[in-house]
DNA sequence: TTTTAAATATGATTTGGATCATAATAGTAG
DNA sequence: CTACTATTATGATCCAAATCATATTTAAAA
């Protein structure tokens, strides 16, 4: 469920290389655009008023950072590639104007937003399941394809733990229990939930 | 950081009382509506092909839900109120007119997507913190305001707690500690962050 | 190819938050 | 005012996930 692209039109979007430890826009500066990763990480940071700062999020491949500078002149925080990354620039000026102007083009972006907002939602809902092994199934329940019962991971599962909010340690065991108790059938980075995998019948 | 009302004009704008237990509509039914909680909590449960069902999200006073049902022809998990709940609901067709006509609606309802994302991605990146201490902190911090350094919560502590992941018991113990080291100051709801609360010195 | 690093995996141990229990206080209903 | 309920609070214990350690396998780089 990673987040479609922007409606920047063709002519208007820019590419930028971000190395290491490198600066995009600093909290305070004026908004001139919204963002995208191409490739890589970066990270946002609010400063605040009594000198501490606060990670707000790490945005990576594919998604989209920064939507809320569309309405607003300046950042609310630093953004910092982690790594070497290659970041989509899409100038406020240009997506403005192409809101404003094509109704399609607001809806896309709008449904763009909305679809993050579920997706959001329903990863903080996965993160209240204590359980490793439950919260472990109902990520798998949510990730799998509608039509086969299939997730495929294009990211290691080591990171995949990390966004479920397990060490990998622990996501890598849980999964080998799942698996050993008939709950799910693997193969590399693809799983298969399997039919006895219900929910705790409990209720 | 609640969410800002939407954007209905205020002749669409229909409530409606649900009583604890009732459906607001099915997964698979038409949409006609965004809606928004009033007063009450409104659970939002997705079933999947093999029978299980995963809680998307509770939606509490002052959150809208279903924001997406203005781009999908069908609902896409059941919405069913958790106690008595009092429902703003914002037909489809009368907000969809007020986007498409009229851009300074349309920006507005962008906007209220927008800071929900950014707000939602901040509580995911707290709850990536381990320690309820510094999960707390870290908490305490974002919410508090741009001006003073006060945070004061409308609802039950015990609700605070559950909202960053902990149990009301280790959030009452966090705060007792934090405020016996001096890092905080605390008058019932109202929780003071005090200069010495900085972050951890070790980076 | 060989070398090196990253991902996957699993064992041993620790620990911090959950759980269970109980009580005091505040708030609400009668 | 009294009775009842929810919230705040804190102690004791437990346990599951984190942490620390160490291999193995896979993938990337030289």
């Amino acid at each position: 469920m990673r987040s479609a692209p922007l409606p920047t039109p063709r002519a208007a979007l820019r590419l930028r290389k971000l190395a290491k430890g490198e600066t995009l826009f600093h909290q305070g500066d004026a908004t001139f655009a919204i963002f995208a990763v191409r490739r890589g990480r970066v990270r946002l940071l609010r400063h605040l008023v009594d000198g501490n700062s606060v990670p707000l999020h790490a945005a990576r491949d594919g998604e989209s950072f920064a939507e809320a500078a569309l309405f607003s002149p300046v950042y609310h925080c630093d953004a910092i590639a982690d790594v070497n990354s290659l970041i989509e620039i899409h100038p406020k000026d240009a997506l403005s104007l192409a809101l404003d102007e094509n109704p399609e083009t607001a809806r896309a972006f709008m449904a763009h937003l909305a679809r993050q907002v579920i997706d959001l939602r329903s990863r903080l809902e996965i993160r209240n399941i204590r359980s490793a092994r439950e919260r472990t199934l109902q990520f798998l329940r949510l990730a799998q394809s509608e039509t086969d019962r299939n997730v495929t991971f294009e990211r290691p599962l080591k990171d995949i733990a990390g966004d479920i909010g397990l060490t990998h340690e622990t996501f890598y065991r849980t999964l080998a229990t799942l698996e050993s108790d008939g709950d799910i059938a693997r193969n590399g980075r693809t799983i298969r939930l399997l039919p006895r995998a219900r929910s705790n019948g409990s209720e």
